[in-house]
RNA sequence: GGGCGGCUAGCUCAGUUGGUUAGAGCGUCACAUUGACAUUGUGAAGGUCAGAGGUUCGAGUCCUCUGCCGCCCACCA
């Protein structure tokens, strides 16, 4: 028998096992036994930034694919989860930016090569790291398949996808208003805004008409926008207006003179009704000024600083030095009419928190409608189902919505666009490779490749089946796409489940998986979302080794729901490094037993547990539960209620075998069962909790890892065993019943008492702490519990009866209850019927306590 | 403006189709204990399931409304 320390000590566990995982080559679905025969089950993790680090949300998100790679493999699958990291664009960039910055350099200064050559080696320094603490975690994925979004292969894929999409027409160049970050340069997405309300004013500004003496006051938030505005919006309908639509007005300080276009947009009940436009630095103003043919103005630049289009005096300053000397000159001028109090919502760049610059930029675009239409057909058929189901509406509500993708960004880490622009003409081709004909338009040779970078999130899209070789038609890609299932939180619905299932439906006509399980977001005791930035985190690294990586995985799972959010505490996970604990000393417990006697059956057999055999009723009793317990845990996971199948594992493992089957196997030993029980109980808790599992599986003498071992399937014994489990609980009330009447009415002092039936003296003695005697205490009163009939000394027969009547009332309460039930004529029969056993149970136990 | 979620024991949370006396962990109280485990055991206390109404023989669970807390989407010049 192998040394077991007293105390499970994970870190001397932990890294062997991943070893010998790693060395079995059974991550690998190829190199499982049977591999030709299995059926496929494959994830896709979501990639990791591969400069960040492991947080809390990560180890949330790796725990349940872990939990469903592991199931699924000893479920007979050919289980593939692929591993992988995110280039991360924006994020990376800003990073290793921020780093140069610090020592004085900037990027532009070295220039794009350079800076590229910087990132890529803070790429090998950092992201072997978060590979390691995702193994830390006992991520059972398969190293052989690990990708990198910036892999050659992978950027072959994304290329292949964009001119693909480019030649359908569903990839355009446009010019718009974007929202631009000054601070990044960059264009972003919409998903990339963050909105504030912010309290702000709301300047009221007269603009003198052409002719005559009137004038149409405007309102707004951004005066110095004006010295871009092309015309003044009203809504047709408006009787106010109806008589100057169509005349024009000089604009204070600039002079320039617009027209007044009539435009649906404009909301009659805001401020005044008339609308400044200012095509080239709002959106909505962009649209209106495009629908109304008014020229673009750009005033402001990247840098968010005044153009020489501003005027003269303008020129050079900031936006809000700007607007400081606007509205100088207009009240001066007397145009200023009024300001108002305004709460408003003010547009952030999500990542760099600086404001967003709207900026008229020619920017290329994925047309989404087209493929959020398929997307939209995927859902609506539940080719990919959602868990839980409501996130499929917030899916569908936006795939409706959905607007054209800003897919450039004006950053140097990412994969370059796959467009080249005809030096002499500048005409646009969509190639992987520089083109070597001449221009199509111009005749002329020689191309210059686009500078810009796509949003991450494009790669993101392809990545279920660029990982498995797409565009080549792979053996792998033919196996495991559609992958099984996708596991992620609901913050990133949008910006990467959308577009996979557009992506995927799109270039492979396949949905990219067949279940996407939403699980909630990692909170912390105030309640909010963890946040490294806000120091506000629980770091799972140091948890893991504080505690051990199994407490930590099973403090991610117990208690939660899919879809539900949940605070995380650091005592939670010590009390599943105790339940860890608990595990590993029952586990002594029963290695500490005498091997079999000989010609005893092997304990790798399912022993019997009924009488006949040998076995005795707690045997069958812990078999039974076994069984249920088995099935329980099975369902849960077919229905990703991953906390519950721990929690009724841990109920089985903690209080009924160990506290008492255990304890009975003390005195009645049949080590065959007490093996076979903790043997499978390891099986079942193996997905959740791989290290100590398998530490255990090892020292009880298996040869074979525990990882491929066969998930068990309960045999259909239920009549039976619920008889069993029944009866059980019988002996449990006895037990208890002794014990509290110990306690509460021999005051815990040493207390022997007469059963007047035959009873297992030994087992119950050992049980409750009461001793048993042949003769009748004197002044022997008599105490029935549990159907037993005690004698037992009057003093204590009568202050366990007072301790007692509380009991009585309450289960008075319950007759009467019961009673109803029994007499509703309405009830389903089954359900009376059981009204009745549970009524005649509660009326003998009254009578027992009377 | 539109939508979603939460409100269950002091705290953190489960509770799958309506039907055992609504559960767990932590915490609390009392007690125990040198042989698997104090990262323990035994026993106990603690809940009008946010509120109101409805459907039903029966509601924590289904419907309507209200209140608080959190979130998402849209963006208002």
């Amino acid at each position: 028998m192998p040394d077991l320390q007293k105390i499970y000590d994970p870190k001397s566990v932990e890294q062997p096992t991943y070893q010998r995982w790693l060395k079995s080559g059974y991550f690998n679905p190829d190199k499982l036994p049977n591999a030709k025969k299995r059926k496929p089950f494959s994830i896709a993790m979501p990639p990791p930034n591969v400069t960040g680090e492991l947080h809390i949300g990560h180890s949330l998100d790796l725990t349940t694919q872990d939990i469903l790679t592991r199931w699924k493999r000893m479920s007979g699958f050919a289980s593939l989860w692929l591993p992988g990291t995110d280039h991360a664009g924006i994020a990376t960039q800003i990073l290793v930016e921020r780093t140069l910055r610090e020592q004085g350099i900037s990027r532009y200064a070295i220039g794009r090569e350079t800076f590229l050559k910087h990132v890529w080696q803070w790429k090998e320094k950092y992201g072997e790291r978060i590979v390691e603490q995702i193994k830390r975690l006992g991520a059972s994925c398969d190293w052989s398949r690990e990708h990198f979004t910036m892999d050659p292969r992978l950027s072959e894929a994304v290329q292949t996808a964009f001119v693909r999409l480019y030649h359908d027409g569903l990839v355009y160049r446009g010019e718009r208003v974007i929202h631009w970050c000054t601070d990044d340069q960059t264009g972003i997405s919409d998903l990339e805004v963050d909105y504030r309300e912010e309290a702000g004013t709301l300047w009221y500004i007269r603009y003198p008409l052409l002719t005559g003496n009137e004038y149409v006051t405007v309102a707004t938030t951004r005066p110095e926008t004006m010295l871009g505005d092309t015309g003044v919006a009203v809504h047709p309908d408006d009787p106010r207006y109806k008589k100057i639509l169509g005349q024009r007005v000089k604009l204070p300080i600039s002079g320039r003179i617009v027209p007044i276009v009539a435009d649906r947009a404009v909301d009659p009940q805001f401020g005044t009704g008339a609308v400044k436009v200012t095509p080239a630095h709002d959106v909505l103003d962009f649209e209106i000024g495009e629908r109304q043919g008014l020229s673009k103005l750009v005033v402001i630049d990247h840098h968010g600083r005044m153009t020489a289009a501003a005027g003269r005096d303008f020129t050079g300053m900031g936006t809000l030095e700007a607007r400081e000397l606007v509205v100088r000159l207009l009240r001066e001028s007397g145009n200023l009419v009024k300001t108002e109090d305004f709460t408003h919502n003010v547009a952030y760049c999500s990542r760099s928190a600086t404001r967003i610059e709207p900026l008229l930029s020619r920017q290329w675009f994925v047309k989404t409608k087209p493929l959020a239409t398929l997307a939209l057909a995927a859902l609506r058929s539940k080719k990919t189902v959602v868990v839980p189901e409501r996130f499929a509406k917030v899916l569908v509500r936006w795939l409706t919505n959905i607007r054209d993708w800003n897919i450039s960004r004006q950053l140097w880490w990412g994969h370059r666009l796959p467009i080249w622009y005809c030096i002499a003409c500048d005409e646009p081709v969509a190639s992987i490779k520089e083109p070597k004909a001449t221009c199509r338009r111009c005749r002329n040779r020689g191309y210059r490749h686009d500078d810009d970078t796509l949003d991450t999130w494009f790669s993101s899209a392809l990545w279920t089946f660029s990982t498995l070789g797409w565009p080549k038609k792979t053996k792998d890609l033919r196996r495991f796409h559609p992958t099984a299932v996708l596991g992620t939180g609901w913050d990133i619905l949008f910006f990467w489940v959308a577009r996979m299932v557009m992506f995927s439906r799109y270039f492979l006509k396949e949905v990219p998986f067949k279940t996407v399980y939403i699980h909630g977001l990692v909170l912390n005791q105030q309640g909010q979302k963890m946040s490294k930035s806000k120091g506000t985190g629980i770091d799972p690294i140091p948890m893991a080794e504080k505690y051990g990586t199994d407490a930590l995985r099973l403090s991610l799972v117990v208690g939660t729901a899919p879809g539900l959010d949940f605070r995380m505490s650091e005592q939670k996970i010590a009390g599943q490094r105790n339940f860890c604990n608990k595990l590993w000393n029952v586990s002594r417990y029963v290695l500490t037993q005498p091997p079999l006697a000989k010609g005893g059956r092997r304990s790798r057999q399912a022993p019997r547990g009924g009488g006949s055999r040998g076995g005795t009723f707690a045997d069958a009793w812990i078999l039974a539960r076994l069984n249920e317990v088995t099935s329980t845990v099975t369902q849960h996971l077919d229905k990703y209620q991953f906390g519950l199948a721990v929690e009724a594992l841990q109920q089985f493992l903690w209080k009924d075998f160990a506290d008492w089957y255990v304890e009975i196997h003390k005195v009645e030993k049949n080590t065959a069962v007490l093996r076979h029980v903790l043997r499978q109980c390891l099986i079942l808790l193996h997905p959740f909790a791989p290290f100590i599992t398998e530490a255990i599986w090892k020292a009880m003498g298996e040869k074979r890892l525990l990882m491929i071992e066969s998930w068990p399937t309960n045999k259909n014994r239920y009549q039976h065993e619920l008889r069993t489990i029944q009866g059980f609980k019988n002996f449990q009330r006895l037990v208890i019943g002794l014990r509290n009447l110990k306690i509460h009415g021999a005051n815990n002092q040493p207390l022997s008492i007469q059963p007047t039936t035959k009873l297992n003296r030994e087992l119950l003695a050992r049980l409750t702490g009461v001793a048993f005697a042949d003769q009748a205490p004197t002044e022997a009163d008599r105490v029935v519990i549990a159907d037993e009939q005690l004698m037992v000394p009057g003093a204590v027969a009568k202050q366990y009866a007072d301790w007692r009547r509380r009991e009585v009332e309450q289960l008075n309460r319950y007759i009467a209850q019961k009673e109803q039930l029994v007499a509703n004529a309405k009830a389903p029969e089954h359900v009376r019927a059981q009204a009745q056993a549970d009524l005649n149970a509660a009326r003998s136990r009254i009578a027992e306590l009377e």
